[in-house]
RNA sequence: GGUCUGUUCGUCUAUCGGUUCAGGACCUUACUCUUUCGAAGUAAGAAGAUGGGUUCGAUUCCCAUACAGACUACCA
């Protein structure tokens, strides 16, 4: 029996979260669920000069909203915490310091303007991008060049240091990728990675090996722009002992815009859809990103169509719940190439999910999204209205223009629509149905239609032209669902009323 | 520049070497149905990047080319 399964995703609150963000915790939480294992999020905020305050609380918000909630975290807790990695600050150092004894790294006293010089002194056509690897180490201000005991002098002197992981020349390494299979390197490549910073901080490289470590982790997914810096942590889990304890790696495929590019805040801007889970606000930038919460999106619908966006189970289904995409999950269904995002697609995908909601969900959903407009909405009047709308309705935002006439008579009346056509004998016709319905024991719509449409037999008059008067005087214009179920969900005396305001502006 | 990864209709994808027009969905168009607008239904449109292999047989396996993307920070 193997090991309990352990993922984890680890956000940097230094942003909002976007849509390959929340993918790649989808897919965390779903592998999970499907092995019965425990779902852990870590926050990594080791870069304080990029800490967004307000960002970690965002990032839990969105994962309510999703309801793929973690098992641990910064406020769940659990056995493996603290799991913010400022809160864990202090064990990495002794770390770092194991692999300086060991001989796989060094320290570096370079200074920014020094890194600078070396970048600018070494950039050539061939090759714009100077590592500060083994070909250059030598000539770089380090416990390797400088000696044992002026390396002690300056560390006793408290100068300003980096501990750097010393990559191998020209070693093959690779592992297997749960998406991608075998995908080999050669540590030539890699430049000596930056392992704990000048602050104490480790960087990334070194605390995602070590907290994966110390937490157990056994499967770890992140984002295809992950794959160059594997050969550093594939070393780091080497250097330290741990091989046995590596977790499985997925490298999910990125999210790509309209222009086939890694997907970005730009390009929500551009094509005008949003691109994070809810709205967000960097208070210092003072930037502004939509979400798809606001812009009207139901979590299930937007979960389920990032699951699809690289995911499928090898049949035609294309709507799933969350409890649907737990039993259908495989890692071996997930595609290797990045994949498009296609807004229409996805509010296909809303539409979808709001005809499948119930209505008594809807209605809670439409008072979360607007409360000013429903909520203080009597609740079965408000499930009447969402059952008759609602398949007209893509977006949450479209349900007030759907519906706004069964809260209230339309302020104005597309009169032009009819006016052409209107004379004295649809006038009377409609004083008389009006009194007729005024007397109608049964408020229903097929009462409704059957006492309108005698009327007008009686009268003499088509049907089908009394049937968009009728519209315009209780919608106020061309849209919304049937006539007559509408008049017997605003009531009889609203229909009423509103047949009487309009005879008399038609009347001018 | 280097390294890594990828490539089936415009987009998301099915196909785990072998029947059938390479299937489904989004999208677009037409028609039908609602004598409103959605919706719905029907039909049509549209693809294996290129060139070599391997094989009785390749979209599927291999190689090359092309194209695309990612990475190349004391950011993650």
């Amino acid at each position: 029996m193997s090991k309990p399964v352990r993922v984890r995703f680890a956000p940097s609150p230094t942003g909002g979260l976007h849509l390959g963000g929340v993918r790649t915790v989808l897919y965390n939480y779903l592998f999970a669920r499907k092995h019965g294992g425990k779902f852990i999020l870590r926050i990594e905020d080791t870069d304080q000069s990029r800490f967004v305050p307000g960002a970690e609380q965002y990032i839990l918000d969105c994962l309510k909203w999703c309801s793929i909630e973690p098992d641990e975290s910064s406020v769940h807790g659990g056995d493996y915490g603290p799991y913010r990695q400022s809160e864990r600050k202090a064990s990495y150092r002794r770390y770092a310091e194991q692999l300086v004894s060991q001989g796989h790294a060094y320290y570096a006293f370079d200074t920014p303007e020094e890194l600078e010089a070396m970048r600018t002194n070494f950039k050539s056509t061939e090759n714009p991008s100077p590592q500060y690897g083994h070909g250059i180490r030598d000539q770089m201000k380090n416990s390797l060049t400088l000696g044992a005991t002026e390396t002690k002098a300056l560390l006793d002197a408290g100068t300003p240091h980096v501990i750097r992981i010393k990559m191998p020349k020209d070693e093959p390494v690779g592992f297997t990728d749960m998406i991608r299979g075998a995908v080999n390197f050669n540590t030539s490549q890699s430049d000596d990675k930056v392992l704990l910073k000048a602050d104490g901080m480790p960087t990334y490289h070194l605390a995602v090996v070590v907290d994966d470590y110390l937490m157990k982790i056994t499967h770890a997914f992140r984002g295809e722009e992950w794959l160059n810096s594997a050969p550093v942590h594939l070393l780091l889990w080497k250097y330290l002992g741990w091989e046995e304890e590596m977790p499985e790696w997925a490298h999910l495929p990125l999210i790509l815009g309209p222009d086939g590019a890694k997907l970005s805040k730009r390009h929500g801007s551009k094509y005008g859809f949003p691109i994070f889970a809810m709205n967000w606000t960097d208070m210092a930038k003072n930037d502004f990103t939509e979400g798809f919460k606001e812009r009207g999106f139901l979590p299930e619908a937007f979960i389920n169509l990032l699951a699809v966006l690289g995911w499928n189970d090898g049949t035609p289904q294309e709507i799933y719940s969350k409890e649907e995409m737990v039993q259908a999950f495989s890692m071996d269904h997930v595609h290797k190439g990045g994949a498009q995002f296609d807004f229409e697609k996805a509010k296909w995908y809303n539409h979808e999910w709001i005809k499948k909601t119930e209505n008594q969900i809807l209605v809670q959903r439409l008072i979360d999204f607007e409360p000013e407009h429903y909520a203080n909405q009597d609740a079965g009047y408000l499930q009447q209205v969402v059952a008759l709308v609602k398949d007209r309705c893509t977006l949450l935002s479209d349900f007030w223009q759907q519906s706004a006439f069964f809260f209230h008579a339309p302020e104005t009346l597309d009169t032009d629509a009819i006016k052409p056509k209107w004379n004295d004998d649809k006038a009377t016709f409609f004083d008389i149905v009006k009194e007729k319905l005024v007397v109608l024991e049964h408020w229903t719509a097929t009462n409704i239609e059957a006492t309108f449409k005698e009327t007008a037999t009686e009268k003499d008059l088509k049907v089908g032209e009394l049937q968009l008067p009728f519209r315009i005087m209780l919608v106020g214009g061309k849209f919304g669902p049937g006539v007559f179920e509408i008049a017997s969900v605003i009531g009889k005396k609203e229909t009423e009323q509103r047949i009487i305001t309009a005879l008399e502006q038609l009347a001018n």
